[in-house]
RNA sequence: GGAGGCGUCGCUUAGUGGUCUAGAGCGCACGCUUGGAAAGCGUGUAUACCGCAAGGUAUCGAGCGUUCGAAUCGCUCCGCCUCCGCCA
């Protein structure tokens, strides 16, 4: 959500925004509905102040006065009534107009019309060669029996996978390795709730927008598809004392997405499941751009680095226009090498949102000068499983059909180095 | 799942339809006093929205309702506490 005294003064920007977006917002509109709004607003405030006023004289009023308060009080409140019900209809859609403004990406977003126009701004590692005939990750993991997507299927539906022996190990090892290395970073570890009421999805902007996207369960509650959204529902409500920013957490949570605008995506192995963890960063900081852009690049930093340690070769690009959430300003991707496609396939993103997602959620701040600000807000992929098995098995198979565990994650394997055939 | 209690200004609390523009105490800030401090005394002590401003409006967990008028009455929801049941 943007501030609407900005919108009013800027909404050549706003309309500028959507355009680089590629998302259908009339500004127009909204500002028609909410000069309709402030009319009947300061209309409804006088109709108020009047009853008021009368309050004070009822009180002593006895008689013939008396009942000519009561009568002129009944009939204002008729008057009262209409406009109250007309302003709460403006209302309904200012709001409903309000929640889809897009957020200003920023100068340096390049324009695109998908994510094929993403640009590379970061290659790092050594592309394996292998002088073998390498397999793809589904064939290596049912090979070595850590991996069954058949009984997967079976039990869970389609995207179902089941992780077993050194598989689930592995899965393990490297949470418990994630969150080590985020916490050295100095961030404060969290376990996450992923079943969340609405609030939270539309304060992170995932509704009303994604509301497919979703799997809802009863009571109107939601299952997330990443920590982002309790994390930042964490500080809802709430003032933060300038001291305490910025806050900064890694949090894991079980992750759920239906993926229902992907269908014939990569329903085979563990690209796109419908079921997932995933270890995040969040951080929140006081309100410039400065401090936005300087978090994002640490934010990005710390994952390339989690991905540095473990030696897979991964390129970052930055996201396109039409690429970007509704909120966010500027997005990275960070996009691991899987040899079996020959190219590089997401497995996280940074991004930062200004104060769309904390004006929403009523997260502030009191600054210097003891005025109360909207925070800002940033998130990025720790790291998510069991997608980085993906990269894990094929960049680090074997011709024997092992696969060399990342010197890393050893500590984290009992000692294990490599997962062998039985 | 059943029964009952509760949610008021940072904290503790008063308040059962108009005199509440919510009172008191604690805390905090400033001032007086003091060699300095404590005590004492005095003053102040939210947020949001509309408006150029003067000013106005809203907020007593949230929403809806009754009423000319709601912290106060009714309904729904959320949260907390106690007891019973069930489960890990």
């Amino acid at each position: 959500m943007l501030d609407i005294k900005f919108i009013r003064e800027n909404k050549e920007l706003v309309k500028e925004a959507a355009r680089k977006k590629r998302v259908e917002f009339d500004v127009e509109k909204l500002l028609k509905a909410d000069d309709k709004r402030r009319e009947l607003l300061s209309k409804i405030e006088e109709k108020r102040a009047e009853q008021n006023g009368a309050n004070k004289e009822i009180i002593k009023a006895v008689g013939p006065e008396r009942s000519n308060i009561l009568e002129r009080m009944k009939f204002l409140k008729q008057e009262l009534v209409t406009l109250e019900d007309e302003h709460k209809k403006v209302m309904v859609e200012w709001q409903i107009l309000m929640l889809a403004v897009p957020n200003i990406p920023d100068i340096s977003v390049p324009e695109g019309e998908s994510d094929a126009d993403n640009k590379e701004v970061k290659k790092w590692g050594t592309l394996p060669e292998f002088s073998f005939q390498p397999k793809s990750h589904i064939e290596i993991m049912t090979l070595l029996d850590i991996a069954d997507f058949e009984r997967g299927v079976k039990v869970a539906g389609f995207r179902g996978y089941f992780l077993k022996n050194q598989g689930a190990m592995l899965e393990m090892a490297i949470w418990q390795y994630a969150q080590k290395f985020f916490m050295e970073k100095g961030l404060e570890p969290f376990i996450a709730p992923s079943m969340v009421k609405r609030e939270s999805l539309l304060g992170t902007g995932f509704l009303p927008q994604s509301e497919d996207d979703l799997y809802k369960v009863q009571d109107d509650k939601y299952l997330a598809g990443t920590a982002e959204v309790a994390m930042m529902g964490y500080h809802m409500n709430e003032v933060i004392a300038k001291e305490k920013l910025p806050k900064k957490y890694v949090a894991f949570s079980p992750c759920f997405r239906r993926e229902i605008g992907s269908y014939s995506k990569d329903v085979k192995g563990l690209i796109r499941v419908h079921e997932f963890f995933k270890v995040e960063q969040v951080v929140l900081c006081e309100a410039s751009h400065e401090e936005s852009v300087k978090w994002h690049e640490w934010l990005h930093r710390n994952t390339e680095e989690f991905v540095e340690s473990l030696n897979i070769p991964y390129h970052t690009v930055i996201n396109c226009g039409s690429d970007l959430g509704l909120g966010q300003v500027k997005k990275y991707d960070i996009e691991l090498w899987v040899p079996l496609e020959n190219t590089y396939r997401e497995i996280g993103s940074t991004s930062y949102f200004h104060d769309f997602q904390t004006r929403r959620l009523n997260i502030r701040y009191k600054d210097a000068l003891g005025k109360t600000q909207y925070a800002h807000s940033l998130n990025a992929t720790a790291i998510a499983t069991p997608r980085i098995l993906v990269s894990l098995m094929e960049n680090f198979q074997q011709a024997d059909g092992s696969v060399k565990i990342p010197e890393a994650l050893i500590p984290y394997m009992n000692g294990l180095s490599e997962i062998k055939a039985k």
